[in-house]
DNA sequence: AAATGATCCAACCGCTGTACT
DNA sequence: AAGTACAGCGGTTGGATCATT
């Protein structure tokens, strides 16, 4: 190391003369494989290209190891119970690096591209504001659970009747209420479904929702896709009269809940009743 | 078979946060 | 308190590959 880096800091990693960029050789690749595996990195990831006798910089023999090199790395497509856990994570917490904690053996990277590739399209138009986040991460250490995944998993096997988790992809959407009322008060709060957050069906089909209020009260109605409920009711005291009006108003189906028609469409919405509606969240499963 | 456009994904960039001196 | 090294993150890029014409 050069006094400079010594006194003044890190090691410039851009040095185009020195540090090769781009793509790795298989030969790169040995070279930093067989050196970390026979002396680690030993704390410092600058020094090593340099010990390694590679023509890189640390930082991308760090990526490289992390994400392709380091033993148990798993590449490939993901199933739909990863896919579901990605999307959850990646849509409540906005964390990729959770996702990996969850899936063990898959680099925060592939989780971010796969995100971005495959997942990103199928959720465009449906935005979390940072109030909403960090309502959600609060109601979930309100939950005292590790993570909102295992919140959401035991809030829909509480459910009488669902012995199991769906598979599913989860979509997130934001709902605001035209008033202030409350669900306890037994005024049914009119809600509104904001486009393009629910899409119009190409074909009319019957889908089952399953409304998980406030209060884990729930409305099960069923709905044709021009919007009209066939069949409508409430369990407990409090069954959220807005969803009704939800399905009754303006709800038509989205194209993933669509293709699932049959199953059960879930939805949760446990952040929050109508009084804190312009904060709600609501999942819909299928 | 060739050209073109779309998609995928490894790698890079720039930034922030944290631990340490 | 300030500087340094590193980890980690989100965003982006560009080459490789695939699909379509």
């Amino acid at each position: 190391m050069s006094s400079f880096q010594k006194t003044m800091g890190r090691a410039p990693c851009s040095d185009k003369a020195i540090v090769k960029k781009g793509h790795w050789s298989p030969e790169e690749d040995k070279q930093l494989k067989e050196y970390i595996e026979k002396h680690g990195n030993g704390g410092n990831w600058i020094s090593l290209p340099r010990k390694a006798g590679l023509k890189r910089c640390g930082k991308s023999c760090r990526l490289r190891w992390l994400n392709y090199l380091r033993p148990n790395i798993k590449h490939g497509s993901f199933s739909d119970t990863e896919d579901m856990i990605i999307t959850n994570l990646y849509t409540i917490i906005g964390s990729r690096s959770l996702s990996c904690y969850y899936l063990n053996h898959v680099t925060d990277n592939e989780i971010k591209n796969y995100w971005n590739t495959n997942l990103k399209k199928k959720f465009s138009g449906i935005q979390i504001t940072p109030t909403k986040r960090r309502i959600m991460q609060q109601k979930q250490q309100d939950y005292s659970f590790p993570s909102s995944l295992d919140a959401l998993n035991h809030l829909i096997l509480s459910v009488p009747g669902i012995e199991s988790l769906p598979i599913a992809a989860c979509l997130v959407s934001s709902l605001t209420s035209t008033d202030s009322g409350s669900t306890g008060s037994g005024s049914a709060a009119t809600v509104t479904v904001e486009p393009p957050l629910l899409l119009q069906c190409a074909e009319e089909q019957t889908c089952n929702y399953v409304n998980f209020g406030a209060s884990c009260n729930l409305s099960c109605l069923s709905s044709h896709s021009d919007g009209s409920a066939s069949q409508s009711f409430g369990i407990g005291d409090e069954a959220w009269g807005g969803a009704s009006s939800l399905l009754g108003q303006k709800c038509e189906l989205m194209p993933v809940v669509a293709a699932a028609a049959g199953s059960i469409d879930l939805c949760f919405d446990g952040y929050g009743g109508a009084r804190e509606a312009a904060d709600q969240v609501s999942m819909y499963y299928y």
